[in-house]
DNA sequence: TCAAAACGTTGATCTAGGACAACTTTTAAA
DNA sequence: TTTAAAAGTTGTCCTAGATCAACGTTTTGA
């Protein structure tokens, strides 16, 4: 149940058993069907994820309706509406599974205690805030005046999972690019 | 020397004198006239900033040649090469005082000695992080999917100081646009 | 204080990629 | 297993905003 997070925290904290149980203890296990949402537009996020299995979405649609895809959490990773849990404001976005998964869920409270009295722990918190922090920069201003197939040759180097594993629809959504380019795009680069 | 940077202390933290001296102790003041770089792409950043008064901007040039500004730190904010500082590895973007500035400096080694054995400060930048990232994820996709012309109302609402205090050029650079479709837009707006 | 350079404005084109639509293929629910 | 809905593909057309260029205005540094 807890191998994955066990090796999540290992690589990347020095820690102990009693220590790793504690926080084991915090997360409950939450098995979720494909597309069912964890956390809707307008909702307060309540809840860290790990994703033991499957992956899960963080999206919004903006203005004119269109989804944007922010960021896709496979087994291994934290994801969240993250803006959300940490201010307690209704989230812009969407937390969707978008495969069968299984997760741990903590909450917020738990969450927050175990950053204020377990050091390892708050290591780990400032670990995934500056690893979010950065990854969201590079991929952001790596796509800034890119075209359309740039993008997608982009996406071939630094994430080919998502290509091979996400519908072009939201492979799309998260390139900031129609389906129909994406399309287009994919048959010119074969 | 040291007041904005107290006041932008004790406005986020509990703290006590001592604590603060021992803080105050590691920031170093630094004049920087106007254009004056920081840090250059490709360099290693090895301090964080905090503007006393003046302003500094982070900006990165894209492979068509473009730049693209990514924050603007006024007086009383920190700003940095974030991602390099972090990693330790060449930076992507520029660091550049726009207008004559007084800053606060510290080094890398000495602000992780703090975050790493003073409390406080480890909250202090727990905070910047979490900021950093909303920030950052709210400007990004508070654009996405908006046109020209509601990316200026958007700074209008919410960034005004940028509009009234940046030239031009750089506002369009922060918004993706030419600084020709930017002028457009702006007497289109009046 | 003045010349050169940078910046801002405006007009005339041009184009990447969006919008819409028709059709095929895949998926999933009953 | 079937079939309705969703996703993917491909064509045609269109538009927002880029590009290029010319010209006025502001800035700056010698």
């Amino acid at each position: 149940m807890y191998q994955r997070l066990q090796k999540y925290i290992t690589e990347r904290i020095e820690t102990d058993d009693q220590t790793l149980q504690a926080i084991f203890q915090k997360f409950k296990p939450l098995s979720v069907k494909r597309n069912q949402h964890l956390l809707k537009e307008g909702e307060v996020c309540k809840h860290y994820y790990f994703v033991n299995s499957g992956c899960i979405r963080i999206y919004n649609i903006n203005n004119s309706g269109q989804e944007g895809t922010r960021y896709f959490a496979f087994e291994g990773s934290f994801g969240t509406a993250l803006p959300s849990l940490i201010e307690q404001k209704p989230a812009f976005e969407f937390v969707q599974a978008i495969e069968h998964s299984e997760l741990l869920a903590i909450n917020r409270a738990d969450f927050y205690d175990l950053v204020a009295n377990t050091p390892q722990f708050a290591l780990i918190y400032r670990q995934i805030l500056e690893l979010a922090f950065i990854t969201a920069q590079k991929r952001i201003y790596g796509f800034q005046g890119l075209g359309a197939i740039d993008k997608v040759r982009w996406l071939l180097n630094y994430q080919p999972l998502i290509l091979s594993r996400i519908s072009n629809k939201m492979v799309a959504s998260y390139l900031g690019i129609t389906p129909a380019t994406l399309s287009r795009l994919k048959s010119k680069l074969k």
